[in-house]
DNA sequence: GTATTTTTGTTGCTTTAGCAACAGCTAACT
DNA sequence: AGTTAGCTGTTGCTAAAGCAACAAAAATAC
């Protein structure tokens, strides 16, 4: 991947909508921005690190992971090319994240040091349409955050997958889902037992709810009167 | 409750940290800003509906919440005085509320209506400290519905109420916790049934995990070396 | 092409926790 | 004071789902 296609992206991702490639490339030059890359399965950040840089996927998929002291893994969010994470720091709790960040494939990932930027003096960055676009994107990570609590809200699993799979169709914008886990991180993001998720969806697709093979779902429009509590 | 007493909490509130009480007042007038009040178990929005104000709980508790076609209630996040809640519409995702929002308490809101005005042309209000205010409001928002996801993602009852009783232990700088819900609103708040949460909290009071009375829990750390799986 | 690792489905067992129903208690309203 | 409504704890029953272990399939490495 060389560095020209690397700029091409940058020019395109949603942080610098609306702004020229001049304002883009000042923004990045004094900021102080460098895009580092990372192997499958490279840690970007791990929880309690001190982190003062807003960061951007490029390319790549990144996860947004909580993994408790039993080695129980927990993914919160995951996050495609464009995407704006490590944000946290930005707010007034101090700059230690309390999740990782994990590269769930190889990934380039765009790095703005803004730790004291915001606030500082002279060469503010925080103004005009990039204040409008970072304040958006926050706008928007919080409303990833809700739909991803309506999710693990659902008492029943059979709950969390339908929860889940209707919010894939809304967004992919089609009643065949494809869903970015194999089965072991699909119930890492449902927070449930990898067996039972694939109990539970057997069963789901001989009630004629959904079909799937493997990552690919469809979820069956049933009018049936019994539709059964999820 | 009279005007004055608002005016002084407003000056208070930390979306308007460092800012004057002239600018202030040129903020909420040229928002045309003003107040509402609502009784205990109004709605203050509904899911579903057109929200374009910026909102900041002058007094009392709202509860961002979602409830499904059966009527189950999930309290997503807990609102204090000072909070920023419907803020999503900043975001490019419409400015349809995915969730409601509910006065657990008599409350007095500050609307801010910023639909348009925050990319509306000359009199620009993102900009300055309230842009810097904004932005950090916005982070820790996002870090307060993480924390909740790591409530939620715990497999067990036990480990959500000790995730929960913690981070309440954490943000209240003590072992002995307030816990700002009755029974059924924790039970919510955890999204877990009111009954087990009330036989779960015996069993733990019985292992010698936590002590309580109504809704004051205290955490026993336990040396025990069979600190059990949560 | 073979070997090794990872992913997936399956199943038995057991624990967890949802649900429903009820009774006691508290608070609020008149 | 008396009535009503809401909140809390309790318990039996049952369904849901976690866990562990294994085998087949797929992917990756050598």
């Amino acid at each position: 991947m060389d560095v020209k296609l690397s700029l091409q992206k940058i020019n395109e991702i949603p942080l610098f909508d609306g702004l020229g490639s001049d304002e883009i490339k000042e923004v990045l030059t004094k900021a102080n921005a460098l895009v580092k890359h990372f192997q499958k399965s490279d840690y970007i950040f791990l929880a309690g690190d001190c982190v003062e840089n807003l960061c951007v996927v490029i390319n790549g998929t990144v996860q947004m992971i909580k993994e408790d002291i039993w080695g129980e893994k927990s993914i919160i969010a995951n996050l495609g090319a464009g995407s704006v994470f490590a944000e946290n720091f930005l707010g007034r709790r101090g700059d230690r994240s309390i999740v990782s960040y994990f590269a769930a494939s190889d990934s380039e990932i765009l790095m703005l040091p803004f730790g004291k930027m915001m606030t500082g003096g002279d060469n503010k960055l925080l103004q005009g349409k990039l204040a409008c676009n970072i304040v958006a994107i926050l706008a928007d990570n919080n409303t990833k955050l809700i739909e991803k609590t309506e999710i693990l809200c659902k008492k029943t699993l059979k709950g969390k997958i339908l929860a889940y799979l209707e919010q894939e169709a809304a967004s992919q914008g089609s009643r065949k889902v494809v869903v970015p886990f194999n089965r072991t991180d699909m119930a890492n993001y449902l927070d449930a037992d990898r067996s039972a998720l694939t109990r539970e969806l057997s069963r789901m697709r001989e009630e004629g709810l959904i079909n799937f093979e493997k990552n690919v779902f469809e979820l069956l429009d049933k009018t049936d009167k019994e539709t059964a509590k999820q």
